[in-house]
DNA sequence: CTAATTGTTCAAAAGATCTTGAACAAAGCC
DNA sequence: GGCTTTGTTCAAGATCTTTTGAACAATTAG
């Protein structure tokens, strides 16, 4: 039970140092904002929303941010921050940092957005991306040796579908080099 | 009640012409794949599943489809029917034929790629993109006249935020120039 | 070794979203 | 005018997703 709460509102003289995010246990109404704003943006991509805010809170914490301090300051379960923090490990959205003088997982967002995106593009758009060519594949061998009577019609209907299946895989690397320009560059972003 | 069943399993002798597809009331087995190859797939965009559904039956269907066809092949309440086509037809997904014999309004899909994801960027990507423009804004005011104790640090984030966001601002125009190269190849593709 | 801390799992509850179907409106037909 | 066909609306129900929280495993400190 972490000391989330304090019925008589006084600090609990936690043990850690005093730069340490448990100590300041609330979210300023600025990093609320961070964190609802990083929460619709994961929700508009598909994502979950508490994904979403669990990614906010880290990258609007100037400190690593450990486990028990994600479920304190979101006010969520255990089990929710478990499987957040593992979905946007996997995606590598946060990253784990060590730090000798405690013993926890420190998580870091990660700010390239390259990376960011790189991780949703590969589980959003590669992976059902080339789900879809396999059906498609295995579509068309249905159709060859079927007597379905739309025969001529449901081929093109087919192709068609291919070509837009090659044109969004020819499109993936062309994205990929587009995140890849620039980003958090000291100067020379470009367009100022 | 649309004759969509019929107990003793005889045809109810439409009045219709045979070519019409309340004849043919069942979808074949290659055309219940691609609606469910759509649903899947529009299911990935983000959007309901149903709605996927309705669009592969009318882009698997030679003839234009009625309301009523679309609830019959599908199985689907009349609600959905119709939330679903009004849907798709903002989206731009599908459009309106007439046919001066019929009095109905028959669907035909569209087939250009570029018509088809236009319609799905815009409520997907620009829209929400714009809205996180305002949001930003309003969050960097705010973050000016607030005695934030991080304010340098969550300024730096916010700024980040800003430039991921003119990236994928810039990047639209991109997508939508690769979307309008040759797609199509003009054989006798039929469709019109 | 024992106790305390940290994080995971998973069945059940809560919540969000989609679908249904019956009542309704609109328009053509007789 | 009344009857039929066509499509829409929306509250209630069904379904799917997310969240919770308590039991559990793993690790470390004492």
């Amino acid at each position: 039970m972490p000391p989330s709460r304090n019925p008589a509102g006084e600090l609990p003289v936690s043990p850690r140092a005093a730069d340490d995010v448990s100590a300041d246990r609330r979210l300023s109404p600025i990093q609320v904002e961070v964190v609802e704003l990083c929460a619709d943006t994961v929700q508009q991509l598909g994502l979950s929303r508490s994904v979403g805010q669990i990614f906010g809170v880290i990258y609007g914490s100037p400190q690593p941010l450990a486990f028990a301090d994600v479920v304190a300051l979101l006010g969520i379960s255990n089990g929710s921050a478990s499987q957040g923090l593992r979905f946007l490990r996997e995606l590598g959205a946060v990253r784990l940092v060590q730090d000798p003088s405690d013993r926890r997982e420190l998580f870091v967002a990660e700010t390239e957005l390259r990376r960011l995106l790189g991780g949703v593009l590969k589980h959003r758009v590669r992976d059902p991306l080339e789900a879809g060519a396999l059906r498609l594949t295995q579509l068309e061998a249905k159709l060859a040796d079927s007597d379905e009577p739309d025969r001529e019609f449901l081929g093109q209907r087919i192709d068609s579908l291919r070509i837009w299946h090659r044109k969004a895989l020819h499109f993936l690397p062309l994205l990929q080099a587009f995140l890849g320009r620039g980003g958090s560059h000291k100067r020379g972003v470009g367009s100022e």
